[in-house]
DNA sequence: GTGAAAGCGCTAACAA
DNA sequence: TTGTTAGCGCTTTCAC
């Protein structure tokens, strides 16, 4: 059976123009041909509307031009910027993007990791929520190229880029004070991950660069989202009216909180400054806007696409592991004691700039 | 050359099992064997490792379980909730999903129904900006199955999920009528595109059921995104500061109207009443938190999946094509004159109880 | 129940 | 330059 009733394929191109089924490969991959060779099968081609198999090219290939990205979330804003990003990167270089939300399980994560033996991806981004031993092992017998953004031991042979909470979490902290506030409260996001973590120490880190004393009663962990903000910050309010300031793990407990200031009668920045962290269209969406640390999600997108294209496409290279330095991006939040708004555009500093030394052994 | 130094594949298995690569196929996909030929082979395959080239069983089987979403913006929190929805009706499934940007460049959006020639998904689901006869022509020869979440002539014989903003701004319009609003101004999204049209009929059409004479003065037409919406709604109120309500096309636009009316000074909702649509996580965002008419991405996007799933598997059924109604969450932005505020919870109602005919000639 | 062999559609090595 | 042919790894007849 020759020419079937299916799509057109090479043989049935090859029949239409006469020609063999290697040549009808050859001219469209423009390996050179005859004149005339060339444009009979173009004009077969056309005149069938000829689509090669993605399919069988990769099975012959070992190579399906796609990419595979796991996050813990579609609907956090940090991971849709890096979606964008890495879109950016890898678009134009022929690559289609699976899309794979983890939901933040570290068994799911673990099973895109595995999955990469299926061949059916080139290769991987991979942003775990929190790295187990278990992680490590799967990483070691990965079946194609990973990229992991987030942080890892040193000992990891495995291409990553990392934030820097600690020193995006002092950002926030030194410009509270240089704004002149000292009873600045915290609102972590789960403390039992790695950023988590970090952004606690960052936090104590800063307050004691101050000479300000941490008190344990500032500090609130909760979970993500707007309306856990809300209620951490009355808590917190409850407690401890003496606060003249807080810093939020992320846009949307800093909204939350910024919601529950309002509700109790307190004018931001006057009574409370306000600092979230991300930089998300959410902080414009803030009344004042609001002030917010960058954690650099764009750019943590892009590098991790980069270094998988070169992974992919260069030949062997070091495993290599970038730390994209934090952002503060200055807005009304944060406005002097005497509530003049911030400049137009927002103002930003790196962390070099403000002061640190971006130290990578701690970094994360 | 048999066992290489490649991953493992039937072969490699056949030879440590002692059988033939049709027996360890069998095996695998549980089509019965010998209890003991079964052991053998499953111990082979664990012990080995072994994970079946997704790619080879593609080519086999003519399916690559890997289906397609293309909408014009990742960023757009409306089809993030898609995403999510799609991905939870498709992935206990057994598919993975492709994610295509389109940024709205029709071109692209042609692209990818094209594409679908060359069997590397076994389906798409488009939502397009704007539906024109290249579309309904590529739609038509398209090789495998495609929904389209948007409007569709009638003649296209292409499953479809519609939202309905004629009725849904009509939601919005009546909302702020009963709440005493009179001079409602309507802040839309670009005009040239289906939704765009369909809302400004809807906004005139609500306007006329109230008895209240539309004014082109108040219409404001621009891009979507929170700044736009601050630019649009100053020029607004300085051009009409009588104005004691806003519409706009989106939460984004909303979200920037509030800005502006912060930042002249009017009080929110006393002074100005403010809806937004999509009632997407910036709904809440809002100070107040804003009105929002939902026009059921999520539902829509759960839809449409549903809807291609069936129509991969199942077999052959007639055209369908949904219409989902929207819903108005009403929250604080809208309270009425006294300032109260609204409910705790978001009272919802969709558009038949707030006395709409939901006359599917007109959706959209 | 099991093995040999065909073939999904393509590319590339080899011959002519 | 062109055609013949051998696979890529898998599933599935078809004999035995």
């Amino acid at each position: 059976m020759t020419t079937s009733g299916g799509p057109p394929t090479v043989e049935t191109i090859a029949e239409r123009a006469g020609v063999s089924i290697a040549s009808v490969s050859r001219v469209l991959n423009g390996h050179g041909a005859r004149p005339n060779t060339v444009r009979r099968v173009e004009q077969a081609a056309a005149e069938l509307g000829y689509v090669p198999n993605g399919v069988a090219r990769s099975l012959k290939g070992g190579r399906t031009r796609q990419l595979t990205f796991a996050m813990p979330d579609v609907g956090n804003p940090a991971y849709v910027s890096m979606v964008r990003q890495i879109q950016a990167v890898t678009k134009p270089l022929g690559y289609r993007l699976l899309l794979h939300s983890t939901d933040a399980v570290a068994e799911d994560e673990l099973d895109v990791v595995r999955s990469l033996a299926d061949r059916t991806s080139d290769g991987l981004i991979l942003c775990p929520i929190r790295v187990t031993d278990a992680h490590l092992e799967v990483l070691a017998r990965a079946a194609r190229p990973v990229v992991v953004i987030g942080s890892l031991p040193d000992a990891a042979a495995v291409d990553s880029v990392r934030a820097d909470s600690v020193h995006g979490t002092a950002l926030a902290v030194r410009h509270l004070v240089e704004r002149g506030r000292r009873r600045i409260a915290f609102i972590n996001g789960p403390a039992d991950t790695v950023p988590g973590h970090n952004r606690a120490l960052g936090y104590r880190a800063a307050l004691r660069e101050a000479g300000l004393t941490p008190d344990p009663g500032l500090t609130v962990t909760t979970e993500f989202g707007i309306e856990a903000g809300t209620r951490a910050a009355h808590r917190l309010l409850q407690a401890r009216p003496d606060i003249d300031s807080v810093f939020c793990a992320n846009d949307q407990l800093a909204l939350g909180a910024a919601h529950a200031a309002h509700d109790r009668g307190l004018r931001i920045p006057d009574d409370l400054a306000v600092v979230g962290m991300d930089d998300s269209e959410l902080a414009m969406a803030g009344q004042p806007a609001l002030t917010s640390v960058d954690l650099g999600s764009a750019e943590r997108g892009r590098l991790a696409a980069q270094m998988l294209v070169a992974r992919l496409e260069g030949g062997d290279h070091p495993v290599r592991c970038e730390t994209v330095p934090p952002r503060l991006a200055v807005r009304a939040s944060t406005a002097g004691v005497r509530g003049a708004a911030a400049a137009p555009g927002p103002a930003t500093a790196d962390a070099a700039d403000a002061g640190g030394r971006v130290a990578a052994g701690s970094a994360s």
